[in-house]
DNA sequence: ACCTCATGAGTAG
DNA sequence: TACTCCTGAGGTA
């Protein structure tokens, strides 16, 4: 679920569900009591997304920071509440609807100044009007890390994870291990435009879709593939499987704790 | 029933 | 690099 795409899409339920009106907040896990005594009756006034990170203001200058992490998941509901199920961190409920937040890496209440701090420390955002590439490039032009890593660098570039960046990379038809400082400023200008492109994709379905059309599978003769995140991929978990272009045997390893995943086919060594 | 792994990231060492 | 947070899906038994 959440990569950035995700998080942005989170933020403007929010804002359709409880902007510019008062929420009620509990925490019927007791987790974040504190914080949701504090939050309870107040109006949200802004639902804001950098990144992975959702910024929920409300009419007392304090930010709700919300970040997933690997298990954490938003449930919306029409209605009236029912009972919580299970550890719910955080349950909003106004206008005509409900939220459940469950298994959040972070759910905190943030001071004015807490939330520059924490932007400051974010990368320019793709899905965002101010994300700014030449911002990402200051860092990637000149580092001799992997490119694969610097993609998953949230100080770098917010908002890609593991499937984006081993589909742009695939569609860009870069080695993932190349530094970034082996990168010419145009490939770095087609990785950024590819990410905007397929992370607004993600936004409106909800869903990772990286293949183009003449390399869908179903063009191919065969049945599209259905797997736990929900899309349709060129490399991302096809590990020992062929290449949906070339053929190839799409390669895994290792890499800074992350399964990283290309095609040594199409994405040439350039090291 | 039990085991492993996952779209993330801070922190200790 | 490894552990932590501690959910859920999928595979194995």
């Amino acid at each position: 679920m959440p990569e950035g795409h995700t998080v942005h899409r989170l933020a403007a339920e929010h804002q359709r569900m409880f902007g510019g009106r008062r929420v009620g907040a509990s925490s019927p896990q007791g987790r974040f009591a504190e914080g949701a005594a504090r939050l309870d009756g107040r109006v949200l006034v802004d639902a804001d997304a950098h990144g992975k990170h959702l910024l929920l203001g409300f009419d007392d200058d304090r930010t709700l920071h919300v970040h997933l992490g690997i298990y954490g998941k938003y449930v919306f509901g029409e209605g009236a509440a029912p009972a919580p199920v299970g550890a719910v961190r955080l349950r909003l409920v106004g206008g005509s609807g409900w939220a459940d937040l469950r298994g959040p890496n972070a759910c905190e209440l943030l001071e004015p100044g807490d939330v520059k701090v924490l932007r400051d420390r974010l990368g320019p955002d793709p899905l965002r009007a101010d994300g700014d590439p030449e911002v990402a490039w200051r860092r990637v032009g000149r580092s001799r890390t992997p490119v694969a890593v610097l993609l998953m660098d949230q100080s770098v570039v917010a908002g890609p994870g593991n499937i984006y960046r081993a589909e742009v990379l695939f569609r860009q038809g870069v080695d993932p291990r190349l530094p970034g400082r082996g990168l010419s400023r145009g490939r770095w200008q087609g990785i950024w435009d590819d990410l905007a492109v397929l992370m607004a994709a993600g936004v409106r379905a909800g869903r990772i879709d990286t293949v183009r059309p003449e390399h869908m599978p179903e063009a191919m003769g065969r049945p599209p593939r259905v797997d736990g995140h929900g899309g349709e991929v060129y490399v991302y978990r096809r590990a020992g499987l062929p290449c949906l272009v070339c053929g190839s045997v799409v390669a895994t390893v290792e890499l800074a704790g992350r399964n990283l995943f290309w095609c040594p086919g199409c994405q040439a060594s350039e090291v």
